[in-house]
DNA sequence: TATGAATGAGTGTTCATTCAT
DNA sequence: TATGAATGAACACTCATTCAT
């Protein structure tokens, strides 16, 4: 599992066993936040929760703030290793489709395990909420959309590119959010919609078979 | 302007006063969501704004929550009347393009004239959020983009075209609620691409062969 | 009863009643500091002395800080009344007995009626306590003796006049803030040889030639 | 270097590294205590200053207050010890101001050399601090002095001497702790007007006519 | 009816003290 | 015996809500 950032602490752990705590501590914080929100959780808590005391965190995260941001930092880690290991396969040769599902299952898998996420990406990314330098989270995300766009249209734009991951980011964002608090049979069928609205954005953007494509659609006579 | 649903008001406003007050609330709470969240978003604060008392927020609401809700109701009666203005146009003899411009284009500036909006949204359907029954806040755009669905492709699962009209939706809300946040410059790419977006899956789930598509959508004889 | 400067209150009080609790709280403050100290004397406790709630009392006082302060400046406010009501008679034409007696006399009433003085006095000139900027505290008695020492030794350097000054003024605090802590019988006794000290020093400093000293106060027939 | 009282550790130290830690603890308590108070000096810090650990800390004194108390123990036994050292002369023939130089003069060194001993005497003297027994720490000085006072003016009623030697201790307490926070240049200005104080004062207390005064002080013959 | 002062439960955070290692 | 991680009571302060005027 991946480390919060020793920025994020106020005392690096140099025991297996301070790690533990952190771990039970970040653990206790994703399902108390999952349960009542970001701002309904309280440090006491969360503390409860992973069966320490307030001081205990206090110990390893100098404020709430910094048990938030610690938080988003995991998760960060983690999307970031999804994103690495469904990097390899050459995107050019592979269908839009078997694209979009390769990368998207592990991304829905990740929603689906851990329900705290979109309420710590909300409160970092929204007023009063934790100091947001975090944004690395999506950036990650959105940079590599952008590499799959720019190999099969290299002739785009780069800031029309950014905005074109965008998009397809924030609606993968948006519909695993609503995916998640629905029930399991409503769940899959998102998905499987949300892949389909993907697959079917990326094919026009990058312009599948030009010639196809001209002849079908810009070609009338 | 909509008025709040008098289920959620805790004295009906027999006076044009009351309602003027009622409104003047709701334009304050929207003033100070926008600007710091609804949970930092104080009853003081909102009713300082208002240029009123707490007291008196309190006589028309019976705790914040309503408040926040009513608000949500009055966003509502507004995206109501904004898709009922764009629905007149028989949906099937226009393209696909063009109903969705003609759709996005006042549910965008609905979101630009509205910052609040997405944060009452937000609020509404989270845990420790308002008691969350006030979705009909989304049920409305849904069936209707369920009814454009159904008259496109008429032959689908009524379960499927749910779900369908859902991820549309999302999309359409967490789009314009990112570009709301962004430049100027970026919020219009933003918005010609979720344009677009929607207009491809849309294509795609009325199963529109591009060929019947250029039959269908540009060949109005 | 001196009013709080307006700076050091969260909101200024408009009607009887705020000023009537405004002094409830720095009663009650002074009360419990009297009694444990400024450090331990916790809000909780000091609104509860006043009879109110902390939420009072922090209606009037962004923070503890301002409290001690605002306590600190009704007792500058006092103090400065006492010293300009011993002021006006010339005290050039009086004798040093009479002169030392006329002027600590009120003080020492004021160190008895106001136990708590010496703890808000402390707090303030210490690290760690208020932000001392209220030194002026001591500035106006000070500044007082320096003029009573010039007055009657014209001739000295005013950089030596003020610490003249000042070793009289934080005598005459020191010996009454322990005379406040003794029982009765000690407390007038050491009032009574506090007086006698300055005296001592007064005329030594102002040079009152031996000689003459003892024509005046030891040969009065 | 004088050992803390028994009494105020939980374990008297039976190696001699136990007594270097003990010091070494109270090296660290004065120097944080100087710094910020009592109040506002932890045992985590004052045990970090130390290179040791609260553990180490509570093994040998029970509580912090236990700690401040040694520490005023330990300038308790140094102020004897100056205190004993410039005892020897014969005070009766000696000019009041050779004495008052001789007495002061160590002092205000001890005063300049320990500034952690202005809080610690403070807090042992006040409400909610240490619980106080610990008042030794002046009954020394004031018992010698009244010796001095005694030696001058043997017809003295003891109970009025007893306050005129606390009259004399607490001056210079007060002072010298003034004197130690001020700019070098002022802290030597005050003392000389302490010592110029304290003459005058015990001058008159013991009754030394002025004409006397000067032929014993100033004709030495 | 309108006001805004009053209330106090609840939150984040600290720090003296303990105790497993 | 030494360590420092763990504990939790206690504190300053906020804010939704009430209620006297």
């Amino acid at each position: 599992m991946t480390r919060p950032p020793e920025g994020l602490l106020r005392r690096v752990p140099r025991q297996e066993r301070g790690h533990e705590r952190v771990d039970r501590l970040l653990d206790a914080a994703a399902e108390v936040i999952a349960e009542v929100g970001v701002e309904a959780a309280t440090t006491n808590a969360i503390a409860a929760r992973a069966k320490t005391s307030v001081g205990s965190l206090y110990q390893f995260f100098p404020n709430k703030d910094a048990l938030v941001r610690a938080l988003a930092a995991r998760y960060n880690g983690e999307l970031r290793q999804i994103n690495d290991q469904t990097m390899p396969v050459n995107p050019s040769y592979t269908s839009v489709e078997e694209l979009v599902d390769r990368i998207m299952t592990p991304f829905a898998q990740f929603y689906m395990d851990n329900p705290a996420y979109r309420h710590v990406y909300h409160a970092l990314h929204n007023p009063g909420g934790p100091s947001g330098e975090e944004d690395e989270l999506h950036r990650v995300i959105v940079s590599r959309a952008e590499l799959i766009l720019a190999s099969r249209a290299p002739q785009e734009v780069p800031e029309q590119r950014r905005m074109q991951a965008t998009v397809a980011v924030l609606t993968a964002h948006a519909l695993l959010g609503f995916a998640m608090t629905a029930s399991p049979q409503t769940r899959d069928g998102i998905i499987v919609e949300l892949k389909r609205a993907l697959v079917a954005y990326i094919k026009d953007v990058t312009n599948v078979s030009p010639l196809v494509s001209r002849l079908l659609s810009t070609d009338p006579s």
